[in-house]
RNA sequence: GAUCCCGUAGCUCAACUGGAUAGAGCACUCGCCUUCUAAGCGAGCGGUUGCAGGUUCAAGUCCUGCCGGGAUCGCCA
């Protein structure tokens, strides 16, 4: 399964090397320029720079070539020496009955699979999920689909921070409140009481307290470290009440995945990581890679070509407690032993990125992972209009849950108003405004390239027109009542021929899902995925305004635009399932 | 202070490894529902890519300086 630019840029790198140069500069994608050709190249340029020679006469000889291949219409030297190609009719018509056919709807796969860890660190015990959260949830369920997808096997890790100084804090903020709860006596031993002392309601509100208190108050701060110490160390009335805190609030996070429909493998956290700490501080003490400093022991991993300051790594700070770098190089180990991946991806906040620098090359100093098999991937944060990090009216944090419930109410809203509602049983309304909720708050923060920041507008999120989710839901709900109607006429689909303006365009735009796929993947941005969906659906709609189809008189070319139509259902639904998006059968 | 990121149409965002006339959506102005879902389609309007230099046949993209915004910089994660 081949897709045109790639068959074409192997016919251009096959002349380029006849004449001597490197094959790759035949290289060919669609052209930026529909208006003069279907696909180009400027490898001709590039090649006259180095060899000094005229880049039209490069580019005449490939183009000489070219004009050989059964795909290409026409080929043409254009300006200084670009080189552009039409694709035949045949050929794309063939291109796109080959999609039709395809299981993955030329989709292209992995060369090697690998075995993939993807660490989605960034929620936390006793935060609610915020829309602050969203992002890296959304961009690693995208990835996780499309890493599944190309066929690597992938083990993803929400990986929930439960283990730093923020356990201190909340176990003495609910001393303050509950000094007469048996989890504060030293010798506490009780059974693990089955209800919990605290709800989640409770957490979402001692947290930012407690917060604020260690922040200002150094006593208060003292104490929470020393309770963050003992808690590691395994007191057991506070390992008793900590684990109130994760059980509790992984109920909450399990409900938000639900509602998203994000899966995640496994659920571990920071503190899984404990039992690998000691022999991981010994092992980096015994052979010198950690060093005592400020009564701290650290891990210096300076590099002479540094242009940065690269502070060092902080493996137990001088209380005797391990911090998030420890047990990053721990869960390093851990899934070393367990899982032996040959690459783990972190989507986390851009602003770890000094972090996970340091672990990287500590893990690697250390022989625990090569840094090449460790990998980053940050996301910008979301402002409001003001630039800053966003804030409700009131100002405080939109939580997730209300955002997807807003969201819902818009789509129910937009329901109603459109009288979609009126034959529908309650629980297929419900279902519909949910899908359309989710795809529009989806589609809208996927759309953004994953590593700058971008501005949050509810409107936006929940709007429906446009470049949107609900968009391409309505693109595809439209080929769904193609397919069912077709059915019940017993339309058949047939060899696809292109005709008109609009299904070259359709079939255009089938085609380039290859390079798409390809591209979201090598890069991991999920942004180019969203790009091909909208591409697609608009070439779609514009094919459906244009040309009847199963109104079309023609019984050959009625097969054919079924066909064109089930090949775009196909692929839009795949690539709608790459995004985490789901289509109802109507809406 | 140092380092890094960002600055593109009125607004929100694209632009693959430097390629041709910088593209979408929203908003605004027109036109299109007696045939397959108008959450749609077609057309128009809208740009000195923050500013000034430089490299190149070619710069939104690379280099230098400046302006504006943001992030980070060992005991919080």
């Amino acid at each position: 399964m081949i897709d045109l630019a790639s068959q074409l840029s192997q016919t251009a790198g096959a002349a380029f090397a006849a004449l001597g140069l490197d094959a790759g500069l035949g290289a060919m994608w669609r052209s930026d320029r529909p208006d003069l050709a279907d696909f180009q190249c400027n490898g001709a340029m590039a090649a006259a720079k180095a060899a000094k020679t005229n880049p039209r006469e490069i580019a005449q000889g490939v183009v000489d070539e070219l004009r050989r291949s059964l795909l290409v219409a026409s080929a043409e030297v254009a300006g200084p020496g670009f080189i552009n190609v039409r694709v035949s009719a045949e050929a794309l018509g063939e291109r796109a009955t080959a999609i039709f056919r395809d299981e993955r709807a030329g989709a292209p796969s992995a060369e090697i699979p690998r075995r993939v860890v993807m660490d989605f660190g960034g929620w936390n015990v006793a935060k609610p999920m915020h829309i602050g959260h969203l992002r890296s949830t959304i961009i690693g369920d995208s990835l996780q689909r499309l890493f599944r997808f190309m066929g690597d096997e992938v083990t993803s890790d929400v990986h929930l921070g439960d283990w730093g100084l923020q356990m201190g804090q909340l176990i003495n903020e609910v001393r303050l409140e509950q000094p007469e709860l048996s989890y504060f006596d030293a010798d506490f031993s009780g059974p693990y009481p089955s209800v919990p002392p605290i709800t989640m309601e409770t957490l979402e509100r001692l947290y930012p307290q407690a917060s604020a208190r260690s922040k200002t108050d150094a006593d208060r701060r003292d104490l929470d470290r020393k309770a963050t110490g003992e808690l590691q160390a395994g007191r057991s009335g506070y390992r008793a009440l900590w684990r109130h805190f994760c059980d509790v609030t992984r109920v909450g996070l399990e409900r938000e995945c639900a509602a998203l429909g994000v899966h995640f493998d496994m659920w571990k956290g920071e503190s899984d990581a404990e039992s690998y700490i000691p022999e991981l501080v010994d092992d980096l003490k015994s052979r010198g890679i950690a060093v005592l400093d400020e009564g701290a022991w650290i891990v210096r991993i300076v590099r002479e070509a540094d242009r940065k300051e690269m502070p060092p790594l902080l493996l137990v700070n001088r209380d005797g407690a391990v911090g998030y770098h420890a047990t990053d190089l721990g869960t390093i180990i851990d899934r070393k032993r367990t899982i032996d991946p040959e690459l783990t991806l972190y989507i986390v906040d851009q602003r770890q990125a000094l972090h996970f620098e340091q672990v990287f090359r500590a893990a690697d100093m250390a022989g625990y992972a090569p840094e090449s098999a460790l990998e980053h991937l940050g996301f910008g944060t979301m402002n409001g209009k003001d630039g800053k990090p966003f804030k409700t009216r009131e100002g405080g944090v939109l939580k997730l849950h209300d955002l997807i419930a807003q969201a819902r109410d818009a789509a129910s809203a937009r329901l109603t108003e459109a009288g979609i509602g009126e034959g529908l049983s309650p629980e297929e309304f419900t279902d519909i405004a949910s899908k359309v909720a989710l795809a529009a708050i989806k589609f809208a923060d996927l759309s953004n390239v994953r590593t700058t920041n971008y501005i949050f507008d509810l409107d936006r999120f929940i709007s429906f027109e446009g470049k949107t989710g609900p968009y391409l839901l309505y693109a595809a709900v439209r080929m769904k009542s193609l397919t069912r109607r077709a059915r019940a006429e017993g339309v058949e689909p047939g060899a696809i021929s292109v005709e008109l303006d609009a299904e070259r365009g359709l079939a255009l735009a089938l085609d380039g899902f290859t390079e798409t796929v390809r591209g979201a993947y090598a890069r991991r941005m999920p942004h180019i995925l969203c790009d091909h969906a909208f591409a697609l659906a608009q070439a779609f709609s514009g094919f459906y305004a244009a040309a009847p189809i199963l109104a079309e008189k023609d019984v050959t070319r009625r097969a054919s635009r079924l066909a064109l139509t089930l090949a775009t259902m196909k692929q839009l639904e795949l690539v709608l399932g790459l995004i985490g998006i789901e289509t109802p059968e109507r809406m």
